[in-house]
DNA sequence: CGTAGCCTTGACCGACGTCAATGATGGTGG
DNA sequence: CCACCATCATTGACGTCGGTCAAGGCTACG
């Protein structure tokens, strides 16, 4: 097997859940629920089962960053394998159910298992490029681009974790909905004001701007997504990164 | 051995040459060289060994984002191991010597031993810190405070890295210098500028106030950094990461 | 001496934040 | 069924931070 994924195919994607294997335990989250702080001894490293989770720091004006969502499949905390305490929280959007998996087991299994090893870096490294998109977009880019942008991650990122894990997906019930053809998105402003480094009063706006040129517009389920190609180019898409469908 | 580092010193760092038994040939940078460009295939892994690089993306507007500066002793290219492309590319700020690793081998070297895979996770995890960090600054900083940040944290992994890498440090011939006392930085503003995503312009009438305030000062070698808590508490400076000495 | 980088400074302007007021929605208890 | 409150979204007025443009200075180098 060859061990670069650079032609993978999203299909192809390593399954997080193949550490299943070790001692775990379930963790549940009620919507809005924290299930660490910045600062928190790192004891395990999680894996989201179902909901739609997001790690985030607070700057020291209080403000809070959020740093990713985390779609089911997704590690999250994997801090703790190398820190011993948290560099961010983590809180749910959405009842959520993550998977836990102690530190010190994990490690030792990583290096029982190259393989897992190897997953752990790959799944690092997918997270890197998305950092790095995000750092690039948050310093160059418009607020309408940005938002566009995020539009578009949010909806790519839903679609292949809910084709990776159909079961637990869970996440439609209350935030992401792919419905007849439209994709819809029902996240609070909060939340992609915070992502992006904007105000919730501009988020508003800009949304109402999409919303005056057709591409997005409200229904009841949240926004919808009419026009996706007019979103790429107001983000000036270029594909989320090279493993994920283009789509 | 503990294989957790979250209470290492400096000092107990993970040495990135030790996976130095693996084929590998060394590549010299002149300044202002490029080793790979964002696109380019990525058939390599290397390790910076003298000099001062930095990891870069362009933005469809045509400027440039800075990622990341690389230190002596920094990996660089990780993307190698999980993409085929780059999605970054590489250029020098001094003459520099890279040390390069052909995936293939690194990869088979990664299954073959876990202590490398566990020291790769580390390195791209720290790296990875200090990428969320750059996120949260960029998003929510004032000018000032991004730049004095930038300054602090160039001068914590400049001495890290001479620390560790006295031989083939380098870069204070050109960028760095650590003279008695006080430490001197020799940038282009541009670096500044494009790694925080700011206009020249304003780096320099930041720069200025930060003169004005008696916190740094010209000096024939570069910047001299006068005042070192002043700039903390300019920048909020709350340390680089944990695993940085506290200096 | 002329040219090329790099830095500085001023004038101007636009994007985005802040503040504040107003609506919509939905859950809860009377 | 309605009153009440909490949460979230919208909208306007206004200020500011930082970008852009343009001009000029300083060194280094041929």
């Amino acid at each position: 097997m060859k061990a670069r994924s650079g032609e993978a195919q999203a299909s192809e994607r390593v399954d997080p859940f193949s550490i299943c294997r070790i001692s775990s335990s379930v963790k549940e989250l009620d919507k809005s629920g924290v299930l660490f702080m910045e600062g928190d001894p790192a004891q395990h490293v999680y894996v989201v089962k179902s909901g739609l989770c997001f790690s985030f720091r607070y700057h020291e004006d209080g403000r809070r960053q959020i740093i990713d969502l985390a779609f089911p499949g997704d590690f999250v905390g994997l801090e703790a394998l190398t820190q011993e305490q948290f560099v961010s929280g983590l809180s749910a959007l959405t009842p959520a159910e993550l998977v836990a998996y102690p530190v010190d087991d994990f490690t030792q299994r990583c290096y029982a298992e190259a393989a897992l090893s190897r997953t752990l870096v790959e799944c690092i490294a997918r997270e890197q490029v998305i950092l790095t998109k995000r750092l690039v977009g948050v310093a160059h880019s418009s607020a309408s681009q940005r938002i566009a942008h995020f539009l578009l991650e949010v909806r790519v990122r839903a679609l292949t974790a809910s084709e990776l894990h159909p079961v637990g997906a869970g996440a439609e019930n209350h935030c992401l909905l792919s419905d007849c053809g439209a994709f819809t998105l029902n996240l609070p402003q909060a939340v992609i004001a915070d992502t992006l480094g904007l105000s919730i009063v501009h988020v508003s706006r800009t949304l109402s701007k999409l919303k005056d040129d057709g591409l997005i517009e409200d229904s009841p389920a949240g926004l919808r997504y009419m026009n996706v190609d007019g979103l790429k180019a107001v983000a000036q898409w270029e594909g989320l990164a090279p493993w994920f469908e283009a789509s």
